[in-house]
RNA sequence: GGCGCGUUGGUCAAUCGGCUAAGACGCCUCCCUUUCACGGAGGAAUGACGGGUUCGACUCCCGUACGUGCUACCA
């Protein structure tokens, strides 16, 4: 049987990294077996809907290049992929289950919920839900009359339509992470199937679909684990079960510090991004940091995210798509949740840089540094890139390391000069700066000749200039050689930056 | 509260009964570098706890603790 497996997002708000991991083990196990990998919009909730969150989401699938093999953009032979516009296909299915016994119309209003659990959070059995032993205290197909139940529906009553869990029956699921996980079923409520909007919920839609949809590995979040028992039935109920999917419950990404499911709210307090991309929100208009505008390469991101949480049992870490592809197996996902640590997030984006050749790294970098109100020529780029990429962790660092290539920098750290300054100093950048314009062979080698010599001439130990220079040149105690960075920048702004450095400092 | 799941250095983790417990990130020291990084060489740092089973347990079993997830007409 063909492997196939899905995502299925809801269209809410920003991608997060957990999400991105799910859709990468979803891509990775597919393409490892030769399957499909399907995405499918699970947009049944109208009000989480967020205008633009399909596309961004699946603008974020391209970035980190994991295309789906179907999707709502691409279509398909089991098309339509949104929920939405399958609505009119979950009906049958509720009505069938209603008619075997497996589901029942339920008429409770929303106060009338409220009241029960109210009511029984203080009783014996503190679940306070709708189940066996308080369903018959409610108003359903169950307590009322058949005659009733059908005045009901007529008169256009607004209903749901529940599921029946058995009494004191254990559901046992074999998942390919944890192993087998029992239930017992007296503990499961009678969630809601159909919502009185005509909607299904999350939970008739995943079954319906991941069988029309013929999936064979469903893989989500550990959080759906508690909620598996009334998948397991629905399967069954439906006459389904021996196309049943195999359950994957993934681990979940854990904060940095402290515990808990990783939030929004704490790459916004840490510092770091959790969305893939940046997300606006349409309402409040705030936008939240993605990784791929904070500088990250795809490759990294994903690279990254595979190894939280799955390793290949030896001690490489940096694999390509094709090697993650052919490594990865199920079996070797962990079972607990895994702190993201964004330091080493960035040390594989690190890697990833040092090993992308410096065209590529000119193009990727450029929009970083054009955000700074510059623009370098391809040339002077390419010049420029070499000498600082081992530097770089960031795309973004390609601007921080090597800004004053591209614009005169201002002397941040002058205080470093002038707490060493005298006469002599002067005396000897203004000479050197003089004799520049001789220098007919304009090069890193020849420029520290010159420099040598003259600080010889004057007097001067070399390391006393040095840093001077660094700082007139580049505005602080940073950068590579000096000298490679005259060269690249050239005489006349080399000439101009020692000149207006003494102006200042004499000033 | 109930139920589920989990627990190897600060973090990611290897180990599938023989351990003097890999490796990576981060941290510290030194080297390289008349800057800052990169790089190189070292270093500190680990099996939640208690019982079993076993010649032998980080590995298996039980309990406890802790953590975490769920407990919506949200997914």
């Amino acid at each position: 049987m063909k492997v196939r497996v899905r995502f299925a997002p809801s269209p809410t708000g920003g991608l997060h990294l957990g999400g991105v991991r799910t859709i990468l083990y979803n891509y990775l196990f597919a393409h490892h077996h030769g399957g499909e990998f399907v995405i499918r919009i699970e947009d049944t909730d109208r009000n989480r809907f967020v205008e633009g969150a399909e596309q961004y989401i699946m603008e974020c699938l391209t970035w980190c290049g994991l295309e789906p093999d179907e999707s709502p953009v691409k279509g398909g032979p089991f098309a339509p992929y949104r929920q939405s516009e399958r609505k009119d296909l979950y009906r049958q299915y509720a009505d069938q289950l209603v008619a075997s016994g497996h589901a029942y119309y339920a008429f409770d209003t929303p106060e009338e919920l409220e009241n029960m659990r109210k009511e029984h959070r203080k009783d014996e059995y503190s679940a306070a839900q709708y189940d066996s032993r308080t369903r018959l205290l409610m108003r359903n197909s169950l307590t009322l009359s058949a005659e009733e139940t059908q005045q009901l529906i007529a008169d256009g009553t607004p209903h749901v339509i529940r599921i029946k869990i058995p009494e004191n029956t254990t559901v046992t699921l074999t998942d390919m992470i944890r192993g087998e996980v029992s239930f017992d079923s007296s503990l499961v409520d009678d969630k809601v199937l159909m919502k009185a909007d005509g909607m299904p919920t999350y939970h008739l839609a995943v079954v319906v679909d991941d069988c029309l949809m013929e999936i064979t590995h469903a893989f989500r979040g550990e959080e759906w684990l508690p909620s598996a028992p009334i998948h397991v039935l629905l399967w069954e109920y439906l006459g389904w079960k021996d196309k049943m999917p195999q359950w994957v419950h993934l681990p979940l990404i854990l904060k940095p510090d402290g515990n808990g499911k990783l939030s929004k709210r704490d790459g916004d307090r840490l510092g770091f991004p959790v969305f893939a991309m940046n997300w606006t929100d349409p309402k409040t208009g705030d936008v939240n940091m993605g990784f791929k505008e904070m500088g990250f390469l795809p490759q990294a991101f994903v690279n990254m995210l595979a190894v939280l949480g799955w390793n290949d049992g030896t001690e490489q870490e940096v694999m390509s798509m094709d090697e993650l592809i052919s490594k990865f197996s199920i079996d070797r996902v962990h079972k607990g949740g895994a702190k993201f640590d964004f330091e080493k997030a960035k040390w594989f984006n690190h890697q990833y840089i040092q090993q992308t050749d410096d065209a590529t790294l000119a193009a990727l970098s450029r929009p970083f540094i054009e955000a700074n109100g510059v623009n370098p020529g391809e040339e002077l780029l390419l010049k420029v890139i070499p000498l600082i990429k081992d530097r770089c962790t960031l795309l973004s660092d390609f601007w921080t390391q090597g800004h004053f290539f591209f614009a005169t920098p201002e002397l941040k750290e002058k205080a470093a000069i002038t707490a060493k300054w005298n006469d002599t100093k002067v005396q000897f950048f203004t000479e050197w700066a003089a004799s520049l314009t001789n220098i007919t062979d304009w090069t890193e080698q020849a420029l520290e000749e010159s420099f040598n010599e003259l600080a010889a001439t004057i007097g001067l130990k070399k390391g006393e200039v040095m840093l001077p220079l660094r700082i007139m040149l580049v505005g602080g105690k940073y950068g590579p050689g000096v000298f490679a960075i005259a060269e690249v920048i050239g005489m006349e702004e080399t000439v101009k930056r020692v000149n207006s450095a003494l102006v200042e400092i004499a000033g």
